[in-house]
DNA sequence: GATGAATGAGGTTTCATTCAT
DNA sequence: AATGAATGAAACCTCATTCAT
């Protein structure tokens, strides 16, 4: 999931120096809460360059353009999904089906802002998502290979299946628990990992 | 459902002939294609009335700004659901959870490209989303109803917490019937309605 | 020479009114204006569109991009010199070596801001000049062609090789008749001219 | 020729060390490159500094603006010319119009990427160009100068109006020899050459 | 009613130039 | 001196909307 690098155009620039690292950090942050806000095309750079408090320049001396700074969130993103996928593979092995929709719920809910802008523009229109899609498909991959993990029975094809539609459901994690929190009295995202578990539980359990 | 009326200024103006009606039509269905791939914001005025083979002047005929049509689309894909969720309630009480699953499944799965259009506008940004909202409580509001009538016991709160996991999964539908298709030996589909079965089975089935 | 169309990107789109058709000469006249005192790169299409008294759109309503914009001035300089080389053409059994010298001369010192603006776009920057070396290649071939006509003996490769060589004088006339004047006792541009009257005379003059 | 300096505030520094000289000369050289393929307007001084493997800092501590430094390129091209126009001025005595007109052909076909870059920015813009027109009316001058010596019976107005033609006509000779080389196959820069040839056996011949 | 041109605010992007390290 | 980030005016271009025919 890491380096979702040079595809067709444009590209992040590396900052070189350490101003620049901050710069970019701030930029970053900004992006993620305008896309997920207003969404690709609802989006303008001039926001996003008020919001980190800098000039317009600036962001385009490290983002040549908007689809570079969507790539680079969305990449960001990537980096955390990654990490926290590769935590749950090296539990995944002790853990219930339950426990597996609990971990998947959870590194959804976590990690803020990020979260809602990814998923927003995971979704983003058609042509530009031939370049996300791979970090889609990425997931669906990771996922399935959790799903085949726990339950070694499943064949690759009932894997990925089921990855697919798993995955689409953990992207409505984001907008409940923004609308509603996270706090245990919130009953609607209560039920979405529920939902998440019975599923898990038929599919994986020899339970 | 019906009369999704906005409250500011933009009505769209009822055709007063046969030719206006199909003008209208054609240009409510190019605009939920446009909507659907291109989301409200990289949708533009241009390209939905060249789709519907029409000059942009008639679409200002009918709709009197972007925003009206959109929420013609919503009143439109609004309508729809309405009635099928009317054929759903008359139903319900004859029907299992997983009927219950399935007959909520069918209706994201048909009406095709309305469908994909709503679902895309349903989760438009922010601002524009109050008044759209609308759409979506109120949908919360007749599948938090139909919980109740198959399950008696379910307490208002718990019903409305219910429909809202519920119907966030729900959207989920769409794109993945997208991606795959209809047909039986698409498997993600049938995964994410087996989800929603299960779910349903568990949360309604003790009854 | 006529219909320099639709190469890479990016076409003028017709008028269909004649209002439009109106405002269509106007932007390219003001266009060859601008693009003559500023080139390619210095000119502003918010200074071409001012210069025509219109608004920036109307500009984009018909020229999609300054490149469009540039070709089209480029285009109708070819016609012009398709016109004009079509008359050279028909009475050049008639001309001495010395009248197609003075052919030639006046068909560059005519047609006034147009030509200005056409040879300087015609030397504009390189990656442009693919496509527009497409109107520099076929002027050279009509030269070489009016060569034959008058002195058969020349093999094509000379004719060619004096047409290049003739091209890229005449367009020297264009900047010397704009700082210098057409009147008779400006003497430079009679010096150019008693140039090409010599070098023709040497190389067609049977004299 | 020298001393092309400009009377307002923009001066180029001199280096103080040997370093420096080193790398003004790196940037000219990619500034004459640039400056060649691009026009004044075209050219970015990012790219300049970029060809001459220096940051955009070290370009702005030797040239103040984008002015000086096209000034300097055309004071380096002012130079070569000055002591090319100053060698033939020794040899004048004993050309024949013929031989002269070789000399200055060959003036123009050498010194090979400034040439371009000054024959492109000796056209270039209008309101620069006044203060460049200083370059061209000097080498007018130089030129009228060179043909009274060969020509003595040329009243000085004369004299200045061929210079006018000649240049204009010297200036196409960088174009022609940059597209089809110098190597005597090469049949179109030699065309321009006997064009040259003919012309000034014809105005100085007589004599 | 239908058509397509007209308008201009605003969005994206570039680039000369300045500044901090 | 050298480097590369910072800045913002200004350029290119889009598009919702209005208007004349």
């Amino acid at each position: 999931m890491p380096s979702q690098k040079s595809n067709l155009a444009s590209i992040a620039r590396e900052p070189q120096r350490d101003r620049g690292r901050l710069r970019v950090a701030a930029l970053l942050k900004a992006a993620a809460a305008v896309f997920a806000e207003k969404g690709f095309d609802g989006a303008t750079m001039t926001e996003v360059a008020a919001r980190a408090s800098t000039a317009i320049g600036s962001l385009y001396q490290f983002f040549p353009n908007k689809e570079a700074l969507a790539d680079a969130v969305l990449a960001r993103f990537g980096e955390l999904m990654d990490a926290g996928l590769r935590r749950v593979e090296e539990q995944v092995a002790s853990l219930s089906p339950a426990g597996l929709a609990d971990a998947l719920f959870g590194l959804m809910a976590d990690s803020r802002g990020d979260r809602a802008a990814a998923v927003i523009l995971l979704d983003a229109r058609a042509d530009a998502a031939i370049r996300r899609a791979g970090l889609r498909d990425l997931m669906r991959r990771r996922i399935a290979g959790l799903l085949r993990a726990a339950a070694p029975h499943l064949s690759p094809r009932q894997a990925r299946a089921m990855a697919a539609a798993l995955l689409q459901t953990l992207k409505g994690v984001a907008p409940i628990v923004n609308e509603f929190g996270t706090d245990p009295n919130a009953l609607a995202p209560a039920e979405l990992r529920d939902m998440l578990r019975h599923y898990l539980e038929h599919t994986l359990g020899g339970a």
